[in-house]
RNA sequence: GGUUCGGUAGUUCAGCUGGUUAGAAUGCCUGCCUGUCACGCAGGAGGUCGCGGGUUCGAGUCCCGUCCGGACCGCCA
């Protein structure tokens, strides 16, 4: 037997046991004389005493200890004179009578500290000393508890685990497929499937009425910091429900989880509709935990001679609370912010509310007190507050007033890691322009159905009018999950597809499956999925870099930085495989 | 496809407007130390300044190219 307890559960209780232990050696602090090891598991850690006083040669082998050694240690269990209060085994210590150096290591490129000196791309290569840390293996089991909520949650509701394939057929609607060519079908290519939609929808047809997997999904896109190629997701699927059926049942699955992994009580979740999340957020996914809410004050600064503002498409503007003392450079540093490429506004007006109730702006020249009194009675600011004013195209404004939000948020420590504000955001568009290309994409998939009363825009071509039975979940600005109640028959499903733009053939070739099975008895259904990668960092740590949730995460550039794949493959399997790769040019 | 920041000791970084022998911390090695737990003390080893080219009397520092990494935009139905 190599251990009769772990590195994390002995106490006082166990005090003049004889036991054994294994594990890393985390640390080795050698007295001269006396040397203390931390021994590491996945459980905790425990001291480890030699004494080469009692016996020489145990002691001199021990001060040899390296880093990352592999030991199995046999002792006794005693009361420590100066305790360690920061650890659960702190109380004792293992008297050590023998040992045995199980394997060797090298010393490790970067410390295995709670803050490791090791940088991104080390801490990647060498993912297996990483995971040895104590915050990234807690996110990892964390991880699994909150994908065991998951299950117990839908368990208990009557869902059923059905596993549907990975070898599936690729329609490139949306996302880039990834591509797997076939070795028996030559020529011919499966794709990795980008969610198990049809599937799910499939099973609906089937009957098994409540449906879930925790499943990879795949997509061929350029990563961020929240964002893989391969990802897990919560799918969900349900028949014979209405939208209001499933935001009931899966705001009760999130409070399950909160409940059980954090001790999280949340209340219900409030409901915005996507229109009004643009309105007054500017996204589609806000982040409720501040308000600094987004003010359209177009008409209000109109009319005064000056052009900018007067040819502007829209002008719009936030406040920021007890910020009318901003400094110059500060003002600048805003400026510049609005101005960066990534977000392209083209200037950033500024309005000081004193707390004295005096108006001072950097557009003095065209506008008296007078005037930005009206400018902040539309923006319902205080006095005391900054406020932010964008103006131009309505797309880039409402992009600049939700980032400048977000950053003037995090600035004044109003995003708080602690607090969780959950949201559903519903009624979104079923379509949206692709001006480009002179046609009309489905905002959510095209699977999704529209809402009755918003059936007539079909016939005035109003196509951006129409609003979907489709709803997301958010946390704290971040988009957890979302769904859609389904179309369900074979009518409406041509009508869709023929609405963004694919001809009869490539329905028939592509879709003929679901077509065909929507008319033998299809039940109304929806459903929804999460994002377990985000859901679970949102959940543990409120942290938005995925990376740090997953055991063997990808690079920015889609590399497993480990095993550094993907790679070239040899000669004979691209002739099995009748590929032949394009010299470079 | 684009924007942007970075690449200097095993590691994380500093190194100003170009100027003697490129530093710090930590890790590593050696010695000392019987109660440490971020142990302490003394000493030591360790560098192709990512790579290539250019400017210059002189380049870690400036310029061009290239490779690698991070963040972001496009993209992600």
């Amino acid at each position: 037997m190599l251990r009769t307890h772990t590195c994390g559960e002995l106490t006082l209780k166990n005090a003049g046991q004889e036991v054994k232990l294994s594990g890393w050696v985390h640390k080795n602090r050698e007295m001269g004389g006396l040397t203390f090891v931390d021994l590491r598991d996945r459980y905790g850690i425990t001291q480890l005493v030699f004494d080469a006083n009692k016996d020489k040669e145990l002691g001199e082998k021990a001060a040899k200890l390296g880093r990352e050694f592999v030991i199995q240690a046999t002792g006794k269990v005693v009361e420590r004179s100066s305790k360690n209060a920061k650890i659960t085994t702190g109380e004792i210590e293992i008297i050590v009578t023998s040992f045995e150096i199980l394997n060797v290591s090298k010393t490790p490129p970067f410390t295995l500290d709670e803050n490791t000196d090791g940088g991104e791309e080390l801490r990647m290569k060498y993912r297996y000393l990483d995971l040895r840390r104590e915050p990234i293996k807690n996110n990892l089991l964390n991880r699994h508890k909150v994908a065991k909520a998951v299950r117990e949650y839908l368990d208990s509701k009557g869902f059923a685990d059905i596993e549907t394939p990975f070898l599936i057929k690729s329609t490139p609607e949306g996302a880039r497929d990834f591509i797997v060519p076939s070795r028996v079908n030559q020529g011919e290519f499966y794709a990795l499937p980008q969610s198990p939609q049809t599937f799910k929808q499939i099973l609906m047809v089937a009957g098994f009425d409540r449906y879930y997997q925790i499943v990879r999904c795949f997509r061929d896109e350029d990563l961020r910091a929240d964002r893989q190629p391969e990802f897990t997701q919560i799918d969900c699927e349900m028949a014979f429900v209405e939208q209001e059926d499933i935001l009931q049942m899966f705001e009760g699955m999130v409070k399950h989880v909160f409940k059980s992994v954090r001790n999280i009580e949340m209340g219900n979740f409030p409901r915005m509709t996507y229109a009004d999340a643009m309105k007054y957020y500017g996204n589609d996914k806000p982040d409720t935990r501040f308000g600094m809410l987004i003010h359209d004050i177009t008409s209000a600064v109109k009319g005064k001679g000056f052009k900018v503002l007067d040819e502007a498409e829209t002008v719009g503007c936030i406040s920021v609370p007890n910020a009318s003392e901003y400094s110059r450079s500060q003002t600048d540093e805003l400026i510049e912010f609005v101005k960066r490429p990534q977000i392209g506004a083209k200037r950033l007006i500024y309005v000081k509310y004193g707390t004295d109730g005096s108006l001072k702006s950097s557009v003095d020249k065209f506008y008296t007190p007078e005037d930005l009194k009206k400018w902040v009675d539309a923006a319902e600011a205080k006095p005391g507050d900054l406020i932010l004013v964008v103006s131009g195209h309505a797309a880039i404004t409402r992009r600049a007033l939700c980032e400048l939000r977000l950053e003037m948020g995090t600035r004044l420590g109003l995003r708080s890691k602690s607090v969780y504000n959950p949201l559903w955001v519903i009624d979104f568009p079923l379509l949206e322009e692709d001006k480009e290309a002179g046609r009309w994409n489905a905002c959510h998939h095209p699977f999704t159905s529209w809402k009755k009363e918003d059936e007539h825009f079909f016939e005035t071509g109003e196509l951006g009018k129409i609003r979907a039975n489709a709803y997301d979940l958010v946390i704290n600005g971040v988009e957890v999950g979302g769904g859609s109640i389904r179309i369900h028959d074979r009518k409406n499903q041509e009508k869709m597809f023929n609405t963004l733009g694919l001809s009869k053939e490539e329905v028939e070739l592509k879709f003929a499956f679901i077509l065909n099975a929507f008319e033998y008895g299809a039940p109304p259904h929806g459903g929804l999925a999460f994002g377990l990668d985000r859901f679970a960092s949102m959940t543990i740590a409120n942290e938005e870099n995925i990376r740090e949730f997953i055991a063997f995460p990808k690079n920015n550039a889609g590399r497993d930085m480990m095993m550094d794949s993907p790679s070239t493959i040899d000669a004979a399997q691209l002739k099995e495989l009748g590929i032949k790769i394009e010299a470079e040019k």
